[in-house]
Order: structure tokens, then sequence, then C-alpha cells
DNA sequence: GTCTATATGAAGATAGAC
DNA sequence: GTCTATCTTCATATAGAC
């Protein structure tokens, strides 16, 4: 193997291990040591393949855009109906259900918290959100052409986002069935009046 | 005024300011240079009212919890009717729009943030859940004895959760105005409904 | 490319002079 | 009660030997 490639490929074993590492952690109490012993890959060597803590971030955030863009195409691809799309969107947090209620949303427990002080790197997490709401919006414009599809897409946002917080405050498996299921009416009753 | 009272007071003084500044720093990179700078209390000094950081925290969450009992009492003598409180609840985020905006929720941000890393923190933190929450289920058993009281409490805080986390990640004034509107029409109609 | 040693700074916390 | 000096720890980051 070429040793370029190989620094690649350390490069995004160090990313995918960072990753987790962020979301159980989070940003700020994630430290270099913390990644390097994680990654398995030594504290001072590290900093070869990233410079700064920030830049790790800005990698991960990458790697995370482009995991979302691809299960979002193979849910396209797998489910033909716009409605079926929405109802898998709104299934994720029982499918995430443990993590959920151990550690809240992913991209949202990183944008609260990058969000009070570290503006610019709120952006990077703001990123996350417009892959799904952008593919909110596509869906529900094609499921329902003359309504406001970006009101839509957001309401979805809102809630899915609400029930991560509050799943993680009251860890209760629970609530995440109960209000996806009273999501699933609420898709449902769109569809009755159209 | 006694040596005694004067620390109370000075105190108190140190509570609000870290109130604030922990809402807008959050708790991990609110340093206690940066309590001892917003009360304007020498740095040193601040050890004598508060041994730990943490310490802190649970002056200030005691602070708040105190402040929401009283809020929530001013609700029930002001406004007779329990609908016209849960409107009052669900308009807080419009009401604190530009904090939301900028810094999420107060409470729902600093469980997030807690909840990853510092469990024994976070059940301070969801302390401030409670308080809503109870006084939630206590206005719709009073206005819909036959309902499902928790469920609607849990449902009005995801809702109102996803709000701030959203309008948090978006900078979006509009969104917590449409929003909660849908919400007051939620509220209507579970009015018609019984 | 890999790893060690170390610079530098800021954090939480304590001791003790005044 | 008030404030200064300082201890310790741990963080990011760099220099440079191998």
């Amino acid at each position: 193997m070429a040793a370029r490639e190989k620094t690649t490929q350390i490069r995004q074993h160090i990313i995918e291990a960072t990753d987790d590492l962020l979301y159980r952690k989070g940003f700020n109490l994630m430290s270099f040591s913390d990644i390097a012993n994680t990654a398995n890959v030594p504290r001072g060597n590290l900093y070869y393949y990233f410079k700064t803590k920030n830049e790790v971030l800005d990698a991960v955030i990458k790697h995370r855009l482009i995991r979302t863009s691809q299960m979002l195409q193979d849910w396209d691809r797998m489910l033909p109906d716009p409605l079926e799309r929405l109802k898998r969107f709104a299934r994720i947090p029982v499918n995430e259900m443990q993590n959920i209620i151990q550690y809240g949303c992913p991209m949202g427990s990183l944008n609260t918290e990058l969000g009070k002080v570290q503006y610019d790197l709120k952006q990077l997490s703001q990123q996350q959100f417009d892959v799904f709401r952008s593919w909110l919006v596509r869906q529900f414009t094609q499921w329902l052409p003359h309504a406001n599809a970006d009101a839509l897409a957001i309401h979805l946002l809102v809630r899915t986002q609400g029930i991560a917080t509050m799943a993680h405050v009251y860890e209760d498996p629970q609530l995440i069935e109960r209000e996806v299921t009273s999501i699933d009416h609420w898709l449902e009753s769109l569809a009755d009046a159209s």
C-alpha cells in the first residue's frame, strides 16, 4: 500500500473514532488526548494528521454530512412513497433510543453546545441540519405540492429535536414511542386534509 | 447591617450574576474567574462564598427553582383559566425570543451539556423541568379531568424544547412565532375534542 | 512518518498574610 | 471577612530526535 494511501486511511480511522467520542463527551470536554486514546494513535502523532482540535471537528462534521446524505439517498431508493420516507425519518429517535436517552441528539446537542460561545464552529454544526431540512422539503413538496413544505419540514425537525431533548432529560423510552406515534398521526392527518 | 446579613447578600448577588453567565457560556466554559469578574468579586474571595464550582451551580439551580415556582404562582393568581395558563406557558419562547435565538433554552441547554458526562450534576438540572412538568400536569388535570395529563404535559415540553433548539440552530424568530401559534391551535383542538 | 520531550497557558483549588 | 500568592493538574500545541 502506498504511504499516501495509508495516511488517508489512518485519518479516516481517527475521524470515525472521534465522531462517536464527540457525541458521547461533547466538544469542550473531548480533549486531544481523548481523541488519541480512542483512535489508538500516539498523542503527539495525532498532530501530524490534524493541527488543531477545530480541524478534527471540521473533518468529523464533513464525514457526518456524507454519511447522512448517503442514508437519505438509500431511503429515496428503498422507499418510493414520500409519506413512508417521512415516517422513516420520524422513527430515527425510536431506532436510536438508547443513544438518545444517554446523550441526546448528536446534531442538536453539538449545536446547542457550540452555539453559545463558539459561534464560528456553530456554523459547521448547522450544516448537519441543512441536509435533513432540504431533504424533508423535497419530500413534502413531492407529496403535498400546495403546502408550505419548509414550514412542515421545520415542524418535523422541531418535534424530533424536542423528543431527543426531553427523552434525554427524563431518560424515558416510552416518551419516545408516544411522541413518535403522535408524529405519525399528524402526518396521516395531513394526507386526509389534502 | 449585620455581617452575617451582608454575606448572604453578596452570596445572593453572586448567584444572580452567575445565573446569567451560566446561560450565556454554559457550565464547562464558565470559569471561576468568569464568575468572579461578572459578579465583581475578587477571584480569591469567591472561594469564601463557594468552595467549588459545583457548589455555585447547585446554588444557581436552587435559585432558579424558586424563581420559577414564584412565576407559576403568579400565573395561577393572574389567570383563572387553565387553558389561559397553558397558553401563557407556550408563549415563553416568544417573550424570550432574543435569548432563545442566541443561547437556546436555559434549562434544556444546561441539561444537554451536563447529561453527557457529568451525570451527578444532570440530576440537578432535571429538577428545573420537574417544576414545570408538575405544574403543567395540574393545569391539564384541572382542565381535562379525563385526559392523560402527564402525556399532554410532556408533549408541551417536547414542543417548546424543540422550538428552542431549532430557533437557536437557525436563529429564526419567525420559526418561534409559527410554532407557538401551532401549539395554540393544538390546545384549542383539545378543548373542542372534549 | 513516528514518537518523545517539553513549552506554555489556564483551569480549579488552597494556604495563609492582612 | 478580604485578598494575594501559589500549588497542582491538565489542556493545547510545538520542536525536534529518531
